[in-house]
DNA sequence: TCTGGGGTCCTAGGACCC
DNA sequence: TCTGGGGTCCTAGGACCC
C-alpha cells in the first residue's frame, strides 16, 4: 500500500509577504486578487479577526482600519519563485512527487528511511530552515486522506507539531476525528455537493466515509464514489509525477476601468492572445482554434449586461502570435456591441497538438512556416532576455486605462536585482 | 469608486453513421 | 394503426480544484 504525504504551505501568499518584512511578523495581512479586488490569502491574524476568504476588499475598509490590517496586491513573481525553492527542497527527499499547485505537493514516502512522522517533521524543519516558510504535512494511504490529514494538522490537531499521520492513529481515533470534521473539507466536495449531502443527512467526513459507494454513484457521480473509496483507504488516484501538457490555454483579465470601445477591447484581446501564444509555444504546441470572450460587470446588474464568446477555428493549426491575433480580433468584431461597459476580456486556445506531429496540408507554404517559426523564436528570446512585453505586437497598444490595478504591490525581492533586500546595521 | 484567473473531469444530448 | 439499434464524436454546461 502506498504512503502519500501532502505538504502544504500555511497561508502561502501571506507567508511570502511576511518573509521579507519582519515588521509584519504579528500584523494581520491579506493578499488581494488581481485589480486589488478580493481577498485571496489571509495571515493567521487576519483569519482570527474573521476576514472571510474571497471577500471584496472595499467592503473590509472599516475592519482593516480598526485592526490595522495591511493589504498587498498579489505578487506572483515572488510567490512562484518561493514555490520553486520549496519544491526543490521537497525533491531532495524523493523523486516520487507531484507538484499539485503553487503551494502543495504530494510525495510518496515508501522506502524512505525513518518513520513516517519523522520524515514529516524533517520536511517541516528543512523547509523552515532553508526558505523560512511554514508548512504542514498530512500522511495517509490515499491522496484524499493525505489532504484530509493535512487539514487536520492545520486545524483539529493544531498545536501539535504540524504533522498528522492517520497511519499512526487507531481506527477509533480516526473515526472520532472524522466525526468532528465537516464533510465540506473533503477534497472533491464543493459547495453544491455539500448542500445536497446535507439534505441527505450527511454532514461529517465520517458519514461520507461510511456511505455505500454504489449509492453515492447513483445519486452523485463516479467522481464522488472515488472520493468515498479513497476515504476508506482504497487508493484510486495515482501520483501524477509527469506534468501533462495543457489541453487548453487561457488568458483573461478584468479591466482596471471599464472599457466601452472596440479599440480598447482589441488592445486587451491582442495582449491576452500574445501571452497565450507564448504559453502555447513554451509547451511546443499549436492551436486549432481560439475563443474570444467579452463581458460586462455582473456585479452591477442595474447596468445593461452582455456576455458573449466566439470560437474562431484557424485555417491551419498555428502558434504564430500574428495569426492568432488576426483570428481573435475577427471574432471580437463579430461579438462586439456598443452601449455596454465591458469589465473583462479573454481568449482561450484549444485544439492543441504537438507542433511536430501535425498533418501538413497542401495549403501550407513551408517557407512561410519556417519564417514564422524563426520570428516567434526570436521574439520569445528577446522577451526572455529583456523581460515580458519588451517586444510585442503594435495592436496590443499603449493605452493603460484598461490595465489592472496593483496599487499595493510588494517588491520583487527574489527575482529582480534592483529589489534585492538590503541588510543593514 | 471597488467583487480574480486558470485549469480539469464528467455527463447529457444532438448530429451523424451504418 | 405501425417508424431500429447501437456506436462515435462533438459541444455545452456543471461540478470541482487552487
Amino acid at each position: 500500500m502506498p504512503v502519500f504525504a501532502l505538504v502544504d504551505c500555511n497561508n502561502f501568499y501571506a507567508s511570502c509577504e511576511k518573509l521579507f518584512d519582519p515588521t509584519l511578523r504579528d500584523t494581520p495581512i491579506v493578499v488581494l486578487s488581481n485589480n486589488d479586488g478580493c481577498v485571496v490569502a489571509r495571515s493567521a491574524e487576519s483569519k482570527t479577526l474573521g476576514v472571510p476568504m474571497g471577500a471584496p476588499w472595499f467592503q473590509l475598509h472599516d475592519l482593516a482600519r480598526q485592526h490595522g490590517i495591511r493589504a498587498f496586491s498579489s505578487n506572483y513573481a515572488l510567490y512562484a519563485d518561493m514555490s520553486s525553492r520549496v519544491v526543490e527542497i521537497l525533491s531532495s527527499f524523493t523523486p516520487s512527487m507531484e507538484v499539485y499547485s503553487i503551494d502543495e505537493s504530494f510525495l510518496v514516502l515508501d522506502g524512505l528511511p525513518g518513520t513516517r512522522e519523522e520524515i514529516g517533521r524533517e520536511i517541516r524543519e528543512r523547509v523552515a530552515r532553508w526558505v523560512g516558510l511554514p508548512v504542514c504535512v498530512g500522511i495517509a494511504s490515499t491522496k484524499t486522506l493525505a489532504k484530509l490529514a493535512n487539514h487536520a494538522a492545520k486545524k483539529a490537531l493544531a498545536g501539535r507539531d504540524g504533522v498528522c499521520d492517520f497511519g499512526a492513529m487507531t481506527p477509533d481515533e480516526v473515526s472520532t476525528l472524522f466525526a468532528s470534521i465537516p464533510v465540506a473539507e473533503v477534497w472533491g466536495v464543493g459547495r453544491r455537493i455539500d448542500e445536497r449531502l446535507a439534505e441527505m443527512g450527511i454532514g461529517t467526513v465520517r458519514q461520507l466515509r461510511d456511505a455505500p459507494p454504489g449509492w453515492i454513484r447513483e445519486h452523485f457521480s463516479v467522481v464522488l464514489e472515488r472520493t468515498v473509496r479513497e476515504l476508506n483507504g482504497v487508493s484510486c488516484l495515482n501520483l501524477e509525477d509527469v506534468t501533462p501538457d495543457k489541453q487548453q490555454i487561457m488568458a483573461s483579465r478584468s479591466f482596471g476601468n471599464p472599457v466601452f470601445d472596440l479599440e480598447g477591447l482589441s488592445e486587451s484581446v491582442a495582449s491576452h492572445t500574445t501571452r497565450a501564444a507564448e504559453k502555447l509555444r513554451a509547451q511546443r504546441h499549436v492551436a486549432g482554434a481560439i475563443t474570444v470572450t467579452i463581458r460586462s460587470n455582473p456585479f452591477k446588474p442595474w447596468e445593461p449586461q452582455y456576455n458573449r464568446s466566439e470560437v474562431v477555428p484557424l485555417p491551419e493549426p498555428s502558434a504564430d502570435t500574428r495569426e492568432l491575433i488576426r483570428a481573435a480580433l475577427w471574432g471580437l468584431r463579430r461579438i462586439y456591441r456598443t452601449g455596454f461597459a465591458y469589465k473583462k476580456a479573454g481568449v482561450m486556445l484549444s485544439g492543441l497538438e504537438p507542433e511536430r506531429r501535425r498533418q501538413s496540408s497542401l495549403l501550407v507554404d513551408p517557407e512561410r512556416e519556417r519564417k514564422s517559426a524563426a520570428l516567434m523564436q526570436a521574439m520569445d528570446s528577446i522577451n526572455a532576455r529583456w523581460g515580458r512585453g519588451s517586444l510585442r505586437p503594435l495592436v496590443t497598444g499603449f493605452d493603460a486605462s484598461w490595465r489592472m490595478r496593483r496599487e499595493k504591490l510588494s517588491p520583487a525581492w527574489t527575482t529582480c536585482w534592483d529589489a534585492l533586500p538590503r541588510v543593514t546595521g
